[in-house]
DNA sequence: CTAGAATTAAAACGAACGTTTGAATCAAAC
DNA sequence: GTTTGATTCAAACGTTCGTTTTAATTCTAG
């Protein structure tokens, strides 16, 4: 299926990240890119066919080692957890907290990821909105199965509620974080 | 000194202000600006010079009204308070009330511009730093001495870093603000 | 070794961009 | 009624953009 990515498609993934972080969408060109990547102008179309696309590669990345990380942290709790619900703050710790960490990771891109998503997410695209449509269904079902079960005596429609304005509260969050604060989850817990 | 504002330049200030709003600076080509205007594109030009004095020309537009606005409220609030020192939250208000009720008159591009400010001034541009100190310093530097006289005690430095906390706190709020919500300043009284 | 994928280089494409130009239009003042 | 200055208009300018093409080169697996 997918081929082993190439040394200059990461660099290239890198340095759009970056830049697309710190000038936007319409304020980097791809010549910028190819620039700071140290890679031909034509390759960037080569391995990503298009600026769009480039753009969806790059979030698709975090995004999947992101989602692939929580349903790991889910199948680890309910294995621990045996047949019993799991408990609300462990869900959302799962969701939220794999997330938060992310940009805990020294010598990782997860802190320009994390402010790219809440600068692209507070006005999102049609692109960026189907693509993290795909992206998070899987997880975003799961976690709010295991909330309803953990949740009986709350209305369904009340989590959904409750999911999208935590949601809200975050993307506020990583979009205007600075590096270096520490301890992600500290505002969550107040 | 100024002319008297021609209907085109303002209905060209109001289009690029909620263009730049929608779709950032370099998201926003002059023909959208001079199309939805409905003006001719080289007006855009011919009233502004360029696409950055534009910028500048939408945000000095309402800073000019809302800075003479807050010198108006400190003058009333001295007036009043003769030569008695004027209270913290007199001198808070004054500054930040003003701004937040900016959003709040209907009919006006008030809300438009908050958000407006909100999304520029978390990466500001040299261009727009270089605005805000000129069209800034008269207001700050009265409201720093108003709050120095206010607090005697608490030293000089500290007051100007709640200050810096304080404008920080308010433009985020500004640019994740949504319409209609009511009382723009419930926020900041918890 | 060889075939195929990956990369570089240089050039060009059409489209959209910000900007400029020069003539046309209009409103008042003389 | 003509002149003057401000404003509008259609058209074009040069530049940059994303993208494509062609060719030559390097890397890598069978």
């Amino acid at each position: 299926m997918t081929t082993a990515p190439t040394e200059t498609r990461i660099r290239i993934l890198d340095a759009a990240e970056r830049l697309f972080m710190a000038n936007g969408f319409e304020g980097t060109s791809m010549r910028q890119i190819a620039s700071e990547a140290e890679a031909n102008l034509a390759a960037t179309n080569y391995h990503f066919g298009s600026k769009e696309a480039l753009l969806q590669a790059v979030f698709k990345r975090r995004l999947e080692w992101l989602n692939g990380e929580r349903l790991r942290v889910l199948d680890a709790m309910e294995a621990e957890a045996g047949d019993q619900a799991l408990k609300p703050s462990q869900i959302v710790d799962a969701f939220f907290g794999t997330l938060l960490r992310m940009g805990n990771e020294p010598n990782q891109g997860g802190q320009t990821f994390l402010r790219l998503l809440g600068r692209n997410l507070s006005n999102p695209s049609d692109m960026i909105r189907t693509l993290f449509a795909a992206e998070y269904s899987d997880v975003l079902e799961r976690c709010k199965n295991a909330l309803y079960r953990s949740l009986p005596e709350v209305p369904k429609a009340e989590i959904v509620w409750r999911l999208h304005f935590m949601l809200g509260a975050t993307l506020r969050h990583c979009r205007h974080r600075r590096a270096g604060s520490g301890d992600r989850l500290a505002s969550f817990r107040r």
